[in-house]
RNA sequence: GCCGGGAUGGUGGAACUGGUAGACACACGGGACUUAAAAUCCCGAGGACUUAACUGUCCGUGCGGGUUCGACUCCCGCUCCCGGUACCA
């Protein structure tokens, strides 16, 4: 026999009896332990691509190894199906979305078949399907009674390219996230959605999340901002208004010299009515701001505003200014300055010609304050009543006196805003909120829900082309009964993708938003994977959704969690050419052409071992093949275990036969033991895949020569196939098959080291004089030190280290190493 | 600036809690098979010096120190690269 191997043969095939034999299915009613794990489900755009191949072949490979381990395992995949990209093929082709859409769901869902993937199909979803976003809808209804969901005037990101608004976390270095046009600030009547009510726990909570990468947990943290301390009114001379500010360092309140405020700050703009030269300043300000200059580089300027603030506690005047570096969108659009201990305000004060007063001295040493700020913390002077405490201590004492006198009190400020959740957008899941003239905006009623989106429409570029659609657009106010609009705008595509990882575990529900009982089965994700350019994006709006199902009384804590994520694996790019693959850069491997030339199991092998998970995967043509090659070399051992069964000579039964045997037996136990090790520690598939290179190079190297040679070579093989299931399964299946193996490989049980087989009569030990390798000896497994010594002194090249020389020390290392420490005698 | 990660052969990358650095693969070189090629198989390979010798020595995991019998691994101090974030008060 000397077929050779063809993927083309072997993979529909295969894909065709899991379909049958219903493997890949999560079970509802099974006594093995659940396991839940989840790969990032797709927009579907209408190609895979090497992207989203690398992170569903890691799912797969995790997915398949839980069941091997005996898991009933929960493998789901969806469509994140709402989305601007349809709205603007929609244009272009002049279909409706949804056909395009749903077209492309059908290509893809070929792709992701021909790749042999083991979802369970029975629950797939597509968010645009009103049986999905219904829920969306009577959750932002609950969110609204709550006070979480509300309507408000705010200045917000616009991108003039997407025609809409933006939240803050779409917003990449002051370009829109998806198409990276500069974002524009607008004022406009929008929906926002409390989080940062949750600000706190979902910081908190981050301590819950051991399973995260320190990465993503750190951009998070960081996203939140918190930073605490105290607000601090400042009276104003001639005036019973107050001027309030935050500060992280109320320890240097008595050395503040000045105040700055935003250009945009009530009291700025005061100053400027009859001052025409910072009324200029103020335009110069506000202009520098949009235009996103450089901030870094920026020249700190100001101009007093001839306002004088009172120092709350020690009564003192300091001038007010305008400063271009204050921030109106953050704290209080005002700071105290405190130039002896802040290098902005240092600066600034250089500048202008402020005065500087140090009021904290460093524990040790002197500072000269003429030369720099001293913003470390220290010992308090200068400061009255609070000298000689530390900056700690003084923090405290000085936040009490003024909440005491009503000055100000400790006060926590985050970075964080409410999440802007409104999209001027048709192909999106509709606001279920009708505005009525009398009732202002009124939820609509949840049996009328859902609020289905017109699907025969067809977008124009400009405005939603839901404006013009009158059934839609037309309706009763639900409370008073008169005619009334019905909102316009569509939910942020973020809300849909929040929330999908809950779905899944009850994907048909018709009594609520999730099953209860089914979220206390499956709920949180096991393993989630995905790329980590959703850090703050999608992984800290779902984590926040989570808590907003279950504090709707959805699940419990008990039940579905705190945290929908217990473990996530971010996975790398894919490069070729050292850039991410984009059409534009014009540097894509098209994953058909892959799979058509090599098939499934060559591309699943190569995207997992040519680099680990977590980091960025560089596309190397020949290495495909390499993986390639790998295959037919294994394919080629299954064949000479064939041919050479008939030879059946017992005639070699000698000794070097039995410790060959013995030592092809290890070399299988040992590549068991690493590969499972490699599942179970950080997923590194490619380090468990080149012990499997491994084992297939010693299975080649070995002649079988007796029938116990036989069965090993046999048992070496069979160990191989089951262990390339997760990555190969196709050509595991059919290997196995070829074995004799009863059942299919994807659904053997994973095997298990035997620890005899480890086992040594004989080891080699390295032998190091000084630390330094010097020989090797080999000695029987349980020979103590002085054995080994006696075995390393008749080794001549050691020896000879050991001439003239007197033992001063001697480590053994078992099964390891020998060192022996030296010196002349 | 701050947070996180990284730096190992020509390349991608291995090395468990400190114990033979460079597994495995790619690329490369040599050989076998072949009329030839492809495919396949075998062999070689970190660097420098040295030897008649595949003999022997030294150097070597970004740089400089340290701890240790022994350091890619731990500690201290740096450099560079990548990602995130920021006039955040």
């Amino acid at each position: 026999m000397s077929e050779r191997y063809s993927a083309q043969e072997i993979e529909a095939r295969w894909q065709q009896k899991w379909d049958e034999a219903g493997i890949d299915a999560a079970s509802e009613d099974d006594a093995r332990p659940p396991y839940y794990c989840l790969v990032m489900f797709p927009y579907p755009s209408g190609n895979l691509h090497m992207g989203h191949v690398r992170n569903y072949c890691l799912g797969d490979a995790v997915a398949r190894y839980k069941r091997m381990q005996g898991f009933n395992v929960l493998h789901p995949i969806g469509w994140d199906a709402f989305g601007l990209p349809a709205e603007n093929a929609a244009i272009k082709h002049h279909r409706p979305p949804a056909e395009w859409t749903y077209a492309n769901i059908d290509q893809m869902r070929g792709q992701l078949k021909q790749l042999g993937l083991s979802y369970d199909w029975n629950r797939e979803i597509a968010t645009c399907h009103p049986d999905y976003y219904r829920w969306e809808q009577w959750l932002f209804t609950r969110l609204m009674e709550k006070g979480l969901a509300y309507q408000s005037n705010a200045e917000v990101n616009w991108c003039g390219s997407c025609h809409t608004v933006l939240a803050n976390e779409q917003v990449v270095d002051g370009v829109c996230w998806r198409c990276d046009t500069p974002v524009i600030r607008k004022n406009l009547k929008q929906w926002f959605i409390r989080i940062t009510n949750y600000a706190e726990e979902l910081l908190n909570d981050l301590d819950q999340l051991p399973g995260w990468p320190e990465k993503v947990i750190g951009m998070q943290r960081n996203w939140i901002g918190k930073s605490s301390g105290a607000e601090v009114s400042f009276g104003l001379e001639d005036s019973d208004e107050t001027l309030n500010i935050f500060t992280t360092r109320p320890d240097t309140l008595m050395g503040v010299t000045y105040m700055a405020v935003a250009a945009g700050h009530a009291l700025a703009i005061k100053a400027a009515e009859h001052n025409p030269e910072l009324t200029a300043f103020l335009d110069e300000c506000s202009r520098i701001s949009t235009k996103e200059a450089d901030v870094e580089t920026m020249e700190k300027r100001g101009m007093p505003t001839g306002f004088y603030a009172i120092h709350p506690i020690s009564g003192e005047k300091v001038p007010v200014w305008v400063a271009n570096f204050v921030l109106m969108g953050y704290g209080t659009g005002a700071v105290m300055s405190v130039p002896a201990h802040d290098q902005r305000d240092f600066e600034f004060a250089r500048k202008y010609d402020l005065s500087i007063k140090q009021v904290i001295k460093p524990a040790e040493d002197d500072w000269d304050i003429e030369t720099a700020a001293f913003t470390d913390v220290g010992i308090l002077i200068n400061s009255g009543r609070f000298d000689g405490l530390t900056s700690d201590d003084a923090k405290q004492a000085i936040t009490t006196w003024l909440s005491g006198h009503n000055r100000g009190n400790e006060r926590v400020q985050y970075r964080l805003r409410d999440w802007l959740v409104s999209r001027q957008r048709y192909w999106g899941a509709p606001i279920p909120v009708i505005h009525c003239e009398d009732c202002g905006a009124v939820s609509v009623p949840d049996d009328q829900l859902p609020v289905e989106l017109p699907t025969h429409l067809q977008p124009t570029g400009g405005a939603s082309p839901l404006c013009e659609c009158d059934a839609f657009k037309h309706v009763y106010c639900p409370q008073c009964g008169k005619p009334a609009l019905r909102e316009l705008d569509t939910f942020d595509t973020f809300m849909e993708s929040s929330w999908y990882m809950n779905r899944y575990v009850s994907p048909r529900h018709t009594e609520a938003m999730v099953d209860a009982e089914a979220m206390r089965r499956w709920a949180p994700v096991d393993q989630y994977i995905g790329g980590v350019e959703h850090a703050v994006l999608h992984l800290l709006y779902a984590r926040f959704y989570h808590k907003l199902m279950r504090d709707a009384g959805l699940f419990t804590a008990e039940q579905g969690g705190d945290e929908p994520f217990k473990n996530l694996l971010t996975q790398g790019m894919v490069l070729k050419d050292g850039a991410k693959m984009s059409k534009s850069k014009g540097n894509t491997v098209d994953p058909n052409a892959i799979i058509e030339h090599f098939g499934a199991d060559t591309a699943r092998l190569f995207t997992l071992f040519a680099a680990p998970p977590d980091r960025d995967l560089e596309w190397n043509d020949a290495g495909v093949e390499g993986a390639h090659r790998f295959l037919s070399r294994v394919w080629r051992l299954l064949q000479r275990a064939d041919t050479d069964g008939d030879a059946d000579s017992n005639t070699s039964s000698d000794q070097t036969d039995a410790a060959a045997v013995k030592a092809i037996r290890r070399s299988i136990h040992t590549t068991i033991k690493k590969v499972t090790h490699a599942f179970e520690h950080g997923f590194a598939f490619n380090v468990a895949i080149a012990a499997l290179m491994e084992l297939a190079n010693s299975l080649q190297a070995f002649e079988p020569a007796s029938v116990a040679g036989k069965t090993a070579y046999q048992e070496g093989l069979q160990a191989l196939s089951t262990m390339l299931a997760p990555f190969a399964p196709h050509f595991a299946c059919e290997i196995g098959a070829r074995l004799g193996m009863e059942k299919m490989a994807v659904v053997s049980n994973w095997p298990q080291v035997d620890e005899a087989a480890l086992e040594q009569d004989e080891i080699t030990l390295v032998v190091q004089i000084q630390g330094k390798k010097r020989g090797e000896i080999t000695i029987a497994k349980n020979a103590g030190q002085n054995e080994a010594m006696m075995a390393a002194q008749a080794d001549a090249s050691i020896n000879k280290w050991l001439d003239g020389m007197q033992t001063v020390k001697v480590i053994l290392v078992p099964g390891r190493l020998l060192n022996i420490v030296v010196k002349p005698v």
